[in-house]
DNA sequence: TGAATAGTGTCTATAAGACAATATCCC
DNA sequence: GGGATATTGTCTTATAGACACTATTCA
């Protein structure tokens, strides 16, 4: 969110701080809570873990971890997803950085929020080895790119109570999808390896959060030279089967 | 930048640092990084800092300061424009948060960046006070919103050597204001509160570099309904005087 | 009057929405 | 064959680029 700057502070803070020493204050605990993001029966879900302890004991809460000290902040968010789930390779992107003085009443902890983004068979394989965390589809109470806190709710419509301040971070993950999906690949990261322009269009609906023109879509997909027919149809559908497509540049013909 | 999550890391790390205790742990540092933009002669200009301690000694860097314990990100942010040059009311948003192990080679620093937007004659009034800092000129050396670093340079043309990962961050806020400048009001950030049709097109060139067509540029910035005419006109321009727009949307008539 | 830029009108090319027609699979 | 969805083609509409023309100011 945008701010302005705010009117003058006291000069006796300024000084305090101008003189702020990095050695001799305290320093706020750096964490990195990932937000894990799949599409599965035509609505974007994340990955929530039930908190066992307190604060906010028995919410639901994004993985996260503390950033150690000789960590990089990407490596962090790696092992949140290569540790806790056995997620190697999943598209990892920086989101944005929570730092609200009392997110957290324990202490102060400052969170790098990442987005990870995967097919859902991949992740539900994964979650199999687990026990706390559930898929929660997400319901975002705003359209378009208009952002804000978004409820999580579980398999019978009920909103499950969030820890922190983890609907924003939600929220901001939502945003950032719909602000991206239209000029990054993002969609093919819910996709198998090969997959119709209808689960394509699927895909691209759920992020948005309304319908969308099936010729249009098709259209200008197709013409992007981003989608590679591989000549395979599906099979036992019950009507005529579509192609599938794969995600990369055609290559384009030496001679022409 | 995305990235994908690495391969499994030992057995042993993975313990260790899920059971990094927050208060026993050395914690990193917490910056953050103001990059302040304007547009100057048609171009992006950035306010530097020469650096007068070692490390990168006598190179130039943002404006920045550590966070306090007890300080929101967004306040420190703040406290950058309104402690060292008296700029409230800044149109400031968070940008990036960098976090490699060494980009600070004397300790574990992580900077959160923002980005602060204002008007040329605004910010060299405030400059007017203080000594070391320059605005420099940015050169970017790739297209569109490719992204990756990027040069400042002085008024000779000549490079100045940015310190820390700071091409970087510059370099991340001109791809960010790339992205957004078609569908967020960043321009107005740059201009006085009335300003014509021309100067707010020689902003948008300024900051894409490269060239717009006039008329569509015109009719596009009409037809959204976010300019509202003043009826004022240019003076003394040896030419057809523009007209001034304001930013806010057209009030629209009551009984229509 | 001439130089310079503002602003208007028109034509064309491209992309999106709407809709109809045909294709192909399983039952 | 019938139901269902994929795929193709055409028409219409909205928007962007190109270009020509008119308007207004100061020197």
């Amino acid at each position: 969110m945008p701010h302005r700057s705010s009117h003058h502070r006291p000069a006796a803070e300024q000084a305090f701080l101008a003189e702020y020493d990095a050695s001799r204050y305290p320093h706020p605990s750096v964490a990195v809570d990932v937000v894990v993001l799949t599409v599965s029966e035509g609505a974007l879900h994340a990955l929530l873990i039930r908190r066992g302890d307190h604060p906010h004991k028995h919410r639901w809460s994004l993985p996260g971890t503390f950033v150690g000290i000789s960590e990089s902040l990407d490596d962090a968010a790696d092992r949140v997803l290569t540790g806790k789930a056995s997620l190697p390779g999943v598209f990892l992107e920086q989101l944005y950085t929570f730092g609200a003085v009392h997110r957290d009443p324990r202490t102060r902890v400052i969170s790098v929020a990442y987005i990870g983004l995967l097919e859902i068979d991949r992740l539900r394989r994964a979650l199999g080895e687990l026990e706390s965390p559930v898929l929660a589809r997400l319901r975002v109470p705003w359209a378009g790119e208009s952002g804000g806190p978004i409820e999580a709710v579980g398999p019978s419509d009920d909103s499950l109570p969030l820890a922190f301040d983890h609907a924003d971070i939600l929220g901001m993950s939502v945003k950032r999808l719909r602000g991206k999906i239209d000029y990054a690949p993002l969609a093919y990261e819910f996709l198998p390896a090969e997959f119709s322009l209808r689960m394509l269009q699927d895909v691209h609906e759920a992020i948005l959060g309304r319908t969308l023109n099936k010729d249009a879509f098709r259209r200008r997909l197709l013409a992007s030279g981003d989608l590679t027919p591989t000549g395979r149809l599906q099979t036992d559908v019950g009507h005529r089967p579509a192609e599938f497509y794969r995600y990369g540049h055609t290559r384009r013909s030496r001679s022409t």
